[in-house]
DNA sequence: CACCATGTTCCTTG
DNA sequence: CCAAGGAACATGGT
């Protein structure tokens, strides 16, 4: 469900919601979704710690928790895999079918839900240092972008899913950005000189910003209640119009289309996953 | 029924 | 060692 935009607006929204609360309850409904995945090892850390801080690293979600008598910090590691969401609810409004923890913030419950339960609440933070860079960080230059790339004959598209690469990017993200850089999804890695980098740099900083952008002033619906679970993860209004369909360039849109030229998009697949771009807007 | 799905990991094959 | 492909995880939408 989540990429890097999708999950930076979800930590944007709950962020003021949930921090300085203190966790006074754990339900563990699925063990397998939490790690260490005894449901009573998990809540036992958990239980009587405050949330002291919330970002978003790549497409995970850091909860830093301060433990009760000793003050010590710890991270609690958030990953929403594909259709995983969280949200608040009052206390004792009815459970979704597939919540699968439940922490009690006291007046509120966060709520991790995820129907096909390939996400995870963990209290290990290993993951995180095998990760690349943020493209959307400060620092983050085009000689970055082109060292991250290095001189396979890998395809790009394949090389911007690597999370060790680049930090983030996932599979709707990686055929935008490419469509807007002009550059075919099946380009070795060697053959991006310093025009493609510059052009991918930008196009990547652009998509990604402007799906945060959106996210931030559309009102998103984080249960997922009453609205068709879409493109934009959180569902929608069903009286709303669809505006983030609209917005997507290529991902989705096969036989439809460019939008720019008109030729009809293309769906391929590159290490499994389904990939769009135009044949004439992104030449060889 | 068939096929598709925003992610990641593991295994096999070349 | 590397790359590529497939399966697995589990459920729901079209």
């Amino acid at each position: 469900m989540p990429e890097l935009p999708e999950v930076e607006v979800l930590v944007r929204h709950l962020r003021p919601l949930v921090i300085e609360r203190r966790i006074c309850g754990v339900e563990v409904r699925r063990a397998k979704s939490v790690r260490p995945d005894t449901a009573a090892a998990f809540r036992a850390r958990l239980i009587g710690g405050r949330i002291r801080a919330l970002e978003r690293r790549a497409k995970f979600l850091v909860f830093t928790l301060e433990s009760r008598p000793l003050r010590a910090a710890f991270p609690l590691v958030g990953h929403l895999g594909m259709t995983g969401r969280m949200f608040l609810q009052p206390r004792r409004t009815a459970l979704p079918k597939h919540a699968a923890v439940v922490l009690d913030l006291g007046g509120e419950c966060l709520v991790f839900e995820d129907p096909r339960y390939f996400g995870r609440l963990s209290l290990d933070a290993a993951p995180l240092e095998q990760l690349g860079p943020e493209p959307l960080a400060d620092g983050f230059a085009p000689a970055d972008l082109r060292a991250v790339l290095g001189c396979s004959r890998q395809p790009i598209k394949v090389r911007l899913l690597d999370q060790q690469a680049l930090a983030g990017v996932g599979n709707i993200y990686a055929s935008e950005a490419l469509f807007v850089a002009g550059i075919p999804p099946t380009l070795p890695c060697v053959r991006l000189g310093p025009k493609r980098v510059a052009r991918l740099w930008r196009a990547l900083r652009t998509v990604l910003q402007e799906a945060i952008d959106f996210g931030s002033t559309v009102p998103l619906n984080w249960s997922g209640q009453n609205g068709s679970d879409g493109l934009f993860y959180y569902g929608r209004d069903p009286a709303a119009p669809d505006y983030y369909e609209e917005r997507l360039r290529v991902y989705g849109r096969q036989g439809k289309p460019c939008r720019v030229c008109g030729t009809a998009i293309r769906r391929r697949v590159l290490a499994a996953r389904s990939t769009f771009s135009c044949p004439r807007c992104q030449p060889r």
